[in-house]
RNA sequence: GGACCGUUGGUGUAGCCCGGUUAACACGUCUCCCUGUCACGGAGAAGACCGCGGGUUCAAAUCCCGCACGGUCCGCCA
């Protein structure tokens, strides 16, 4: 008999179905046995009655443990009125069960999976990843983060932008600046991509839209609640633009039309988390990097670098934006040129700044984007001015020297985005897998300990 | 790399300041009881040489020193 769907149960009110999915628990009482049995889109209450006919039936359901995978053939019945549950969407129906197959056994579990919350430091939450995945509240950060990738897709899709898949080997540490993983390629080195920025924009000389979604490699020894050592890049790029602001425009449209799909879309997921999706008014606010400097040198009374913002500042600026500017979201603009990588358009008005951003949300850095050179020789003038050999990048100036209109891009980090939506305190709990410095999968350090002891 | 905090059954914590005999609690696990629960309930049981090494002491989870590991913040970082 074909599989129905646990959501459609109520709709098979009186009909004999077949259910597959996972025991989320089992309450066992004795004569008659209930399991809460899941699926991916739901959970249904399965009631065991004592069965005269077949006894052998009723021991086969005793056996049954949190995250058994079991097939139950059954008949929908509608629950006498007292006894609806009315936290379930099911909650009117169940399932009195005629056949059970168990489609595998699972062994007893450390954690609780049906508590409310995962009780748990980010030590034991990541070395058992594989199961405490199943846990609602990590499936919704994952839900969550889903939608986010979905809106990305469709939003630049609509807006006439073009997918593109960049490639993650490449041969320069790109823009220099941050640390890159270098790899074994047959006879010579190569490095892992730390961003798609080189080959997003040589296709805005080919396609004029463009975007790209995939993970982005940095091999710093970065050690924070922000950062992660291989992290989900959400890029794109335009060509004949004015100025960086068209790109805050596009940017702030895409912000809307997120909001609205999650508050469509994740209702169940952001109220497990409890955080009020963020307006998003029809101009975000953006203050320029000198501006944002005095107001968070006033709120702190700190004399801090001149060319940054310290992550202490971002989250002064946020917080201002938030009461008195009346957003979660904040741009700030025309960073100082020598922070900024080399390809960044400079500000005409005054050139020690550029016209880039960054946006800040809930106290991070979240995208970064800006307007880019995209006259060739005032490219290779920038390349040389920052003391490097313009040769180095002779592929990627190809597409310069080959007309190249007036274009800029962005990049958003996935990870940190699903996070400060759902308000996790930490990047890694919104990142399935996630690598750092002492982590891959498992702790590095115990997997020597584990190598030695073989030895 | 620096500062601070931490490390106690499978998981989360209490006990440490003020050293003392069976290391406590909750969840999970196992056994038994239970026909209406929904994070079911009841009775019982197993499970920890208290991160590692050294010191002080008649006596150390508890005090002292060193190390390892983790967490947070910072640094670094488009």
């Amino acid at each position: 008999m074909q599989r129905t769907l646990i959501i459609d149960t109520p709709k098979n009110i009186g009909k004999k179905v077949t259910l597959a999915g996972w025991v989320n628990v089992r309450r066992d009482h004795g004569k008659i046995i209930f399991i809460d049995l899941r699926d991916r889109t739901g959970i249904i209450q399965v009631v065991f009655a004592p069965n005269k006919k077949n006894p052998e039936f009723q021991k086969l359901a005793e056996t049954l443990r949190s995250e058994y995978v079991a097939q139950i053939i059954g008949a929908i019945n509608e629950r006498p009125k007292n006894m609806i549950n009315e936290k379930i969407p099911t909650g009117k129906v169940e399932l009195l069960a005629e056949e059970l197959v168990i489609l595998n056994s699972a062994q007893s579990l450390p954690i609780d999976l049906n508590a409310e919350h995962l009780d748990m430091g980010l030590e034991t939450l990541l070395d058992m990843r594989p199961l405490t995945l199943k846990h609602s509240k990590a499936r919704a950060i994952f839900k969550a983060q889903a939608e986010i990738v979905k809106t990305f897709y469709e939003f630049f899709s609509k807006n006439g932008f073009m997918e593109i898949q960049a490639p993650k080997i490449v041969p320069e540490a790109t823009e220099g600046g941050s640390e890159v993983f270098s790899i074994e390629y047959f006879e010579s080195k190569a490095y892992l991509a730390q961003s798609p920025q080189f080959y997003k924009q040589i296709m805005v000389g080919v396609f004029e839209r463009v975007f790209t979604i995939g993970n982005v490699y940095r091999a710093e020894p970065h050690d924070t609640t922000r950062h992660l050592n291989e992290y989900t890049s959400l890029d794109f790029e335009m060509g004949f633009i004015k100025d960086h602001t068209d790109l805050m425009k596009i940017i702030t449209e895409w912000l809307k039309f997120l909001v609205e799909q999650l508050s469509a879309n994740c209702h169940d997921e952001l109220d497990a988390y409890g955080v009020p999706l963020p307006k998003i008014l029809d101009d975000i606010p953006a203050i320029s990097f000198p501006e944002a400097k005095k107001i968070a040198r006033k709120i702190s009374g700190k004399e801090t670098d001149d060319l940054d913002l310290e992550p202490e500042e971002e989250r002064i600026l946020s917080g201002y934006a938030a009461k008195e500017l009346n957003s979660e979201f904040l741009f700030v603009t025309h960073y100082p040129a020598k922070k900024r990588p080399w390809y960044t358009m400079p500000d005409d008005a005054d050139p020690k700044y550029t016209k880039s951003f960054d946006l800040l949300f809930r106290g991070v850095e979240i995208a970064t984007g800006g307007q880019r050179i995209h006259n060739y020789e005032q490219l290779v003038q920038s390349i040389k001015s920052k003391g490097i050999n313009p040769d180095k990048f002779k592929f990627y100036l190809m597409a310069f020297q080959y007309g190249m209109p007036p274009e800029g891009g962005a990049g958003f980090g996935l990870e940190r985005l699903t996070a400060k939506f759902l308000g996790l305190a930490n990047v890694k709990e919104a990142t399935l897998f996630p690598r750092d410095m002492k982590r891959i999968d498992l702790l590095l350090h115990k997997e020597k300990i584990i190598k030695e002891e073989k030895k």
